[in-house]
DNA sequence: ACTGCTATTATGTCTGCACATAATAACCTG
DNA sequence: CAGGTTATTATGTGCAGACATAATAGCAGT
């Protein structure tokens, strides 16, 4: 047969995916060709094109011109995660966003932030310490290095607008990377957190650079009970 | 001017999002239709439909029908994490990946855990408590809950291969959620891991499901020191 | 004002065709 | 038979044109 006429990439790729699930098309195992999918649901190669990548693009399956396409062995998952700013994260959570700004100063960074910034060693870079409340419990506890020469002035009062939120919105859409891990309260975040030292905290790091110059460095301090959660 | 001609659907993207960077196009404003871009560039609409859909897909760009496209005004950044399977994540260390297969056997679930995963309390579920090691050393304790109702039969031996790994091969590409959190060390985990109980472990936990039905809930306890890092 | 219909508009997607590119298979030659 | 060259093949990307769809704006009638 060739034409049963299913319509729509998404369709298409729902079609693919059931054929992978029900094991019609077990893992490691190559699948038709874009032209012989076309033909079969009527599309345009084009169509199953489009669906095809998209299912690449989540791992499901893996393609090499003129190989063809197989159904992954070992999947890797991919989970995309939603990076919001800190404000926006409380307020999604039904609760009132306030901050307070502990430190604002300009100090020589130690050795190993300026490798990881690639910086010279006795740069000087601005430093905040911010504390984020949720409903005036605290919620995160940010310790942020600045690199003041990338950024545009006049610089705020940092006491009046979070640093986080005035970042992304005057040196918008960089690259950088993020880091998940979990550390115990150091006695500073115990003090600030309000927390017992040694407490298990979730700890977000982030570091953000234009092409040619780092900006900041950020380690994000998370009240225990803090998840960060996505669908796959 | 009409047709400067640059090439490929990934020179747009780069050429868009660089005069998002240079705040040519500042946050919050709109950007010329398809069409126009597509007139100035000198390519056809769908080339410049695809670099904008990559954009936005990826938090950059925010597209509404008949509105047309701007640049997101708080960009909510998008990580996509890589979930491999934990013998992959031992050997891309370069480290040697064993297991232990700890405990294996069939209880009732506690209430919390049946409500999470929709059962009718007092189902009973496989149990099984598995040590990953690199090279030796703790790596990560996982302990899981497997719905035996839904698995394809028999069931291997899971003390010669690991559930993790039998789990992907043999019921993928289904649909979950995960979850990334911090906790202090419990007496049994401290046990198993060789740490302190207190310890801040870096806690995973996943639910994974059929449509119709749940097939495993599991919780990886990762040893101290990790992390999971991505590029943004 | 307010409501409901219609026209407009920008994006979403599809088709059919073409050529580019990468990886493999087949072949030819010494 | 080894080694390198060429042909083949599946995916990657491009184009132009078309229709679909959602959201908005404007207009008419009450």
């Amino acid at each position: 047969m060739s034409g049963t006429a299913i319509g729509g990439w998404e369709a298409i790729r729902a079609e693919v995916l059931r054929r992978i699930r029900t094991r019609q098309w077990p893992p490691g195992a190559m699948i038709p060709t874009e032209e012989d999918l076309a033909a079969e649901f009527g599309v345009a190669r084009a169509t199953v094109n489009r669906a095809l990548r998209d299912l690449a693009g989540g791992g499901v399956l893996e393609r090499r011109r003129k190989s063809g396409t197989r159904v992954s062995a070992l999947p890797v998952r991919k989970a995309t995660l939603e990076i919001p700013v800190i404000r926006q994260e409380v307020e999604a959570r039904g609760q009132a966003h306030s901050f307070r700004l502990l430190v604002c100063d300009e100090r020589a960074v130690p050795v190993p932030v300026a490798s990881r910034l690639g910086l010279a060693e006795g740069a000087r870079l601005m430093w905040l310490e911010t504390l984020h409340l949720a409903d005036g419990q605290p919620f995160v506890f940010e310790c942020r290095w600045l690199n003041p020469a990338v950024l545009p002035r006049p610089l705020p009062d940092f006491a009046a607008i979070s640093v986080n939120e005035w970042l992304v919105s005057q040196v918008s859409y960089t690259t950088g990377d993020i880091a998940f891990s979990a550390a115990a309260a150091d006695a500073r975040e115990a003090d600030v957190m309000g927390v017992a030292p040694g407490t298990a905290l979730f700890i977000t790091e982030r570091t953000t650079r234009t092409p040619d110059a780092p900006i900041t460095l950020v380690r994000l301090s998370h009240a225990p009970g803090y998840r960060v959660q996505t669908a796959v």
